[in-house]
DNA sequence: ACGGATCATACA
DNA sequence: TTGTATGAT
């Protein structure tokens, strides 16, 4: 997560942009007669009208909360329009809810770093252009100022009785007088409400917008005015904010931290936290997640916006609740092979569309023992090397389950295969796929070279060193030949040849947008005039009261949390973010590559600093590459500086002024480095009996 | 023994 | 590296 004490004077412009009831925007698109009308999307209808997941602000208002079931949603709504998740094997399949996510996205992602946070928030990073705005075309200068900038809430801003709310939001604007960062902000408004408007003239779908000046902010104003509206924190406004503002409404403290805080510490505002010293914090909760604390409570957050379009992982699972448990290895079986094929094709279509590789799979499962003494024990999970290939990832997953079910039932637990009941049930199962790497773009021949050199890892493939050769000394391959060239890479995991049978290579190359699972993503402009946002002015304020004993008896047992911070490239990001063409989304990774002569140009004042562009940018790419591939992060510093070739203690401090200034912030971080183990707990204090009651110590 | 299906990340 | 746990939507 976080750590690091950031800079105070943190002058970011970040934006959290939430989709207004997602599913259901998603729905009524396919369905425009829906549009209006109270509607909810539903999934698994056979029991009790099956479980709400999303619910329109039409609805909302007959008190139609998620977690109903549709039944209930009925009673207090009864012309309520139940929408059903499109079902494919069995089970829910949210592909179209995904690729809607991924239309938005792309959109986002042209004004500056976009991270997608979850399939329907994202967060941007909109300093640079921000910046520019002022610099070139300031706010105070416009004589107008669009419609939807003019809606915006500005905290703090007090709107006497009978003035003009929005003449209150333009003259703030229009400020002459205001400081650095309250008119990057209004460069914010503009730009976020641009890019609001944008999205529903190419997607059709509204969402609500928080601009501040770190993430935590922004994340918190994107839900205070919802649906289709922004929201904008001043700094000026944040104390007053955070000092009434209940502990669980901070991302990251409505579950087990948040509640020893306030049980333990007698924490319930965020402004509560001040009272502590970050050593007390600290000593509470480890060093990280204290500092961390301690920058809350002061609005403190210098959490980055990952430059990330695509999910990191992709997984597919089910489950199986009370009666319907799972009860035979054969069913197991059954399941495993539907949630496999689904996985199996989610693989194909980001092989085919990013171009990325995924090396692991893992298996998921929850289980019960009915009888047994210890029917506490967990199923293990278990992972592999991940193979492509509906069957073998079928296969592997099978032998994954019948590895942890022999662990999990004990050395001997009656070998009643096939179909007799056995003292277990399973209640979910779930597939999923992680370590997704991009295929190393131009790097076909250098994977040829090293595939028989070395036993052939791909992360060998992928270390600086490598790339770097390959990218100075290689031409890239032509468009067809990566696949061959590349097999062979894939090769290492074990599995040779036959990898890749007829069979596998049915999803490829071009495993069009088929399965009829996708609608049809092409962006269309609207018909007619849709041109203005939705009114629903229903100006409910954010109840901050609302179950709250849920945890309370929940609370009684066991532990907490930890939270971290992770190293930041910020150095790769400002190349990337110089380079003002949109950002594919299928394309990301081979931007940071083919991007390098753009970059070239943007880069000015850093060559005379005795490094060429061209070398610092291949080290830039093979680090992204290696970053993707987790697992990395640990050595990234060390890393850096080999790559750089010369000892980070050594640079003139005079130099770094020179340099931009996302750039001077990632120096400093080296030279001061983070991130502290977190294993110094002291014996008696609060956070023993915080982390770990129940298990050995 | 229902809020279901996904994601991300920290820690041992 | 794998596996577990937490948290969010």
């Amino acid at each position: 997560m976080p750590v690091a004490k950031p800079e105070s004077c943190d002058s970011r412009v970040i934006a959290h942009i939430d989709m207004d009831c997602f599913y259901v925007q998603v729905e009524q698109r396919k369905q425009p007669q829906l549009r209006g009308l109270p509607t909810a999307v539903v999934q698994y209808n056979e029991w009790k009208g099956g479980a709400l997941i999303a619910v329109s602000y039409e609805a909302r208002k007959f008190g139609v909360k998620r977690s109903m079931r549709g039944e209930e949603a009925k009673e207090v709504c009864p012309q309520i329009h139940l929408v059903q998740v499109p079902v494919a094997r069995g089970k829910a399949d949210l592909n179209g809810y995904r690729n809607a996510g991924s239309e938005v996205v792309s959109i986002l992602a042209r004004r500056g770093r976009c991270e997608r946070a979850s399939i329907d928030e994202v967060y941007l990073d909109l300093t640079d252009a921000a910046e520019t705005m002022l610099a070139e075309a300031p706010p105070q200068h416009l004589e107008a100022i669009d419609e939807e900038a003019l809606k915006s809430h500005i905290l703090g801003l007090n709107n006497e009785d009978g003035s003009d709310v929005k003449e209150n939001v333009r003259n703030w604007i229009h400020r002459c007088n205001a400081d650095h960062r309250d008119k990057l902000l209004a460069c914010g408004i503009l730009i976020v409400a641009e890019l609001r408007m944008q999205v529903l003239k190419e997607t059709e779908f509204t969402c609500s917008a928080g601009i501040a000046h770190n993430k935590m902010l922004a994340k918190l104003a994107s839900g205070m005015n919802k649906p289709a509206q922004q929201t904008v924190v001043p700094f000026s406004s944040v104390q007053g904010l955070l000092n009434s503002l209940p502990i669980r409404k901070m991302k990251q403290l409505g579950g087990k931290l948040g509640m020893s805080l306030q049980i333990d510490m007698g924490v319930n505002t965020v402004g509560d936290l001040l009272q502590f010293s970050e050593e007390k914090l600290q000593e509470r909760y480890g060093l990280n997640t204290g500092t961390w604390l301690w920058n809350i409570a002061r609005g403190i957050n210098g959490e980055a916006v990952e430059g990330r379009l695509l999910p990191k992982s992709h997984g597919s699972g089910k489950t199986f609740p009370g009666p319907r448990a799972l009860k035979t290895v054969s069913a197991v079986q059954h399941w495993l092979n539907q949630l496999c094929e689904e996985l199996s094709e989610r693989l194909c279509s980001d092989l085919d569309q990013n171009k990325r590789i995924a090396h692991t799979l893992t298996l998921h499962v929850r289980a019960y023992k009915s009888s047994d003494s210890d029917s506490q024990k967990k199923f293990p999970s278990k992972s592999c090397p991940l193979r492509y290939g509906t069957a073998k990832i079928q296969e592997d997953a099978f032998n994954l389950f019948q590895a942890g079910l022999r662990e999990y039932i004990g050395l001997y637990g009656g070998k009643s295969e096939g179909s007799h009941y056995s003292g277990w049930g399973i209640t979910s199962l779930s597939v999923s796929a992680s370590k997704i790497v991009p295929i190393p773009s131009g790097t076909c021949s250098i994977a040829k070279y090293f595939h028989w050199q070395t036993s052939s890892h791909f992360s060998s493939i992928q270390s600086p060193e490598n790339l770097r050769m390959d990218a100075t000394h290689l031409s890239p391959p032509g468009e067809e030949s990566w696949i061959e060239d590349t097999i062979p890479g894939l090769g290492l995991q074990e599995q040779k040849i036959n990898v890749w049978k007829d069979e596998d290579l049915a999803c490829f190359p071009s495993k069009k947008k088929e399965d009829g699972l996708t609608e049809d993503t092409s962006p269309l402009l609207l018909s007619g005039t849709q041109g203005c946002l939705e009114q629903n002015q229903n100006k409910q304020q954010r109840e901050f009261s609302k179950d709250e004993s849920r945890f309370k008896s929940e609370y009684r047992e066991q532990k907490g949390t930890r939270l971290n911070n992770k190293g930041t490239s910020s150095i790769l990001k400002f190349f990337k973010s110089c380079n003002p063409s949109g950002a594919s989304l299928s394309q990301e990774h081979d931007k940071t590559v083919q991007g390098t002569d753009a970059q070239l140009t943007n880069g000015a004042g850093f060559q005379s600093r005795g490094h060429s562009l061209a070398e610092l940018n291949e080290v830039e790419v093979a680090e992204e590459n290696e970053r993707s591939s987790c697992s990395y992060i640990r050595d990234q510093d060390e890393r850096r500086r080999e790559a750089w070739s010369y000892n980070i203690d050594e640079i003139d401090p005079s130099v770094i002024d020179e340099l931009p200034t996302e750039i001077q912030d990632e120096i400093q971080a080296w030279l001061q480095p983070r991130k502290r183990p977190n294993n110094i707990v002291k014996r008696g204090s609060t956070i023993s009996h915080y982390f770990s009651p129940t298990k050995k110590s």
